[in-house]
DNA sequence: TGAGTTGCTGCAAACGATTGCGCACGCTAT
DNA sequence: ATAGCGTGCGCAATCGTTTGCAGCAACTCA
């Protein structure tokens, strides 16, 4: 990249690089003469001039790049929240660098270390775990930060995140209304914030619809279809009288493993079992039967996340600023994958509306037209 | 980010700037003691002293960081070729700015200026057009670059692309073999290499076989869901003496919204119309039917890429090299979305192997598992 | 003893921008 | 005539590194 610098255009214009540099910096405080202002302006128009930003971003200590850590962009949720990022990022003047860790604090580790060493002004975050260290690494250095999606337990960080509990309380209203009793969940780690949430708003939900909860049909199987596939045959291994009739899984890839597992055992969906999902990832819409699922807000969250973080950059730095900490209502969207038990006539109340008044959230499902795509 | 700087190291040391860096940076040819070098070391593993990559960059003329625009990673063809990327990048102490350009010239130009001005090293394109003259411009300014995916005609760029013409003739045989004769296309963009190649490809194959290219059966729909199913509808027109009993598709997002538009007419797939797609993306295993389609090895294809630019930032830049090209070889993926015709008994030929000297792609098919998942 | 070699480190100029400060000029007011 | 002020621009330091070159001691060899 042989490049023409702001020396060589003062020189052929006449004047010294420091005006060159006000000029086309528009700096507001300088008093220029509208004839060397126009030179100028004309010569670096004609020779298609492009100021040097590492020099730049040297001087000024800001690079207008922003970085973004997630476990994997293959994984439709985290695709689509980087690309409401680098749309947001992207008009504000900020290109965004992406990181990919699998969940690995290795790797991790070793992006943020490249990240920390000055190319960055400040960081997405959808990587967090409930205790995660790193993070106090960045906030002793100083390095702006908004997590994203998953949260930390009690800290002061920035976060936008999903109500995740009151997305397992839709689910499970939706399956009691269908009147299902037995319900099973299938949980992601526990120290991740989204799928911990989950779990509690399960067993919270339960609680509030009067129902006990069977521990043997909760189990920590994890967030891939394999994860799900294997969850779904333990749960299987149980006698007869004691299997779910419904099932609300952590993420729709571990669904969708559910699904298969319970077909691979002779069980149709939904005629035998209720499978609810979270997330709403584009495939789902498509599979046989479509799933029932709680819809993430991925777009705004993304939006919302880079917005705050660059309000931050901006303005002024002081870490003592209160942090800004959101959680954004989800919705039930009711496919196929969800029907009343097998044995039970249709529940009396079939659209309950249960009164939950400590979440923000609107109770409204929506329901999809199910006809084949 | 308040950090440690290399005099204040040198400072503490009581040594000269210059000579911490020959000692942090290895420099070979410096001659060091091995008690200053131990004593810069161990402070600076105290300090957790990290140089700035900026100033490092500003001198050495070289960020570490690459860029790569593709139209959507929200699309699973780029977000897995991106995730083969950043792995072969990160493997080589390079981080990508990933931009999304949605195949908009304005979009596209503005990203290529930001990342012109000097933040990356070398620039992944997944977005180029036949006769894309933004290429042209990077060319002139000497940015080091590597086509991905795409290619321009006749041109001295380096790029890796799947051989679609080889693709095309995998799914036409495929049909052909099943017993099909009137044979319908879906085509992209004429302006774009996969997809006019995959046409053209498609035209090669059917002549190949001795039959005929109806026109009326071949229209330029586009790789969305939605251009799928408006270019089937469309094709839903023709007399039922002349509609096709097979057809293939220049995308599986394409091959989805064809599926759909067919069974809204009331046609059952594969049973009276096969699909086969192309790019194998993940959910098209998991629907019903899951899709026959051509799989292309993305993931090589990323790496491969960035080896290349990689391997020419290494190198003498001298513009006058050889272009690296490489076309790599694509495979059938054989599900459940492609049968025999209605009427036709089944080929006298079920697994026609065609001689095609000038490709040198085999011609192998894998046929995966077509359980219920 | 003196010239040449080797081992270690400092000096200072880059890289390409930004920016506080001050100088010189021309104008007005006293 | 001189002080005072506004205008337009140049000077030079700075951001935090890297690196060619020079210099100085100690040592080797004739």
């Amino acid at each position: 990249m042989l490049s023409i610098r702001l020396r060589d255009l003062a020189r052929q214009v006449g004047v010294h690089p420091s005006t060159v540099s006000r000029v086309l910096s528009g700096d507001p405080t300088a008093r220029l003469s509208q004839t060397t202002r126009a030179r100028i302006l004309q010569l670096a128009a004609a020779t298609g001039y492009r100021p040097n930003r590492l020099a730049r971003s040297l001087k000024i200590q800001r690079t207008q790049i922003l970085g973004m850590l997630i476990p994997d962009i293959t994984n439709p949720v985290f695709s689509v929240l980087f690309r409401a990022v680098e749309d947001a990022a992207g008009a504000a003047g900020y290109n965004v660098i992406l990181c990919n860790t699998d969940d690995s604090p290795a790797r991790l580790g070793q992006h943020l270390r490249m990240l920390g060493e000055g190319h960055v002004d400040g960081l997405l975050l959808a990587t967090a775990h409930r205790d995660d260290p790193f993070i106090d690494e960045l906030r002793d250095r100083g390095m702006p930060y908004v997590l994203l999606n998953r949260r930390r337990d009690a800290s002061e960080d920035c976060w936008v995140v999903p109500d995740d509990r009151q997305g397992a309380r839709l689910a499970v209203a939706h399956l009691v209304a269908l009147g299902h009793r037995r319900i099973a969940h299938l949980a992601g780690a526990g120290d991740i914030s989204t799928t911990a949430t989950r779990l509690a708003g399960f067993r919270d939900a339960m609680a509030e619809h009067g129902l006990a909860v069977d521990e043997t049909l909760i189990s920590e199987a994890g967030l891939t279809e394999a994860a799900g596939e294997r969850g779904m045959a333990r749960l299987l291994t149980l006698p007869a009288d004691r299997l779910p009739t419904a099932i609300f899984v952590a993420n729709d890839f571990a669904a969708l493993g559910a699904v298969a597992a319970a077909r691979a055992a002779g069980l149709r969906v939904p005629d035998d079992l209720s499978v609810v999902g979270y997330d709403d990832i584009p495939p789902v819409g498509w599979i046989e039967p479509a799933l029932t699922t709680v819809r993430v807000p991925l777009k705004p969250m993304g939006r919302l996340a880079t917005e705050i973080l660059i309000q931050r950059l901006g303005g002024s730095l002081a870490p003592a600023e209160q942090p800004v900490q959101v959680t954004l209502s989800v919705d039930l969207v009711v496919r196929r994958s969800s029907a009343p038990p097998p044995t039970a006539e249709p529940s009396f109340k079939p659209r309950t509306r249960v009164s939950q008044p400590e979440t923000l959230g609107s109770l409204t499902s929506t329901v999809e037209r199910s006809t084949p795509r």
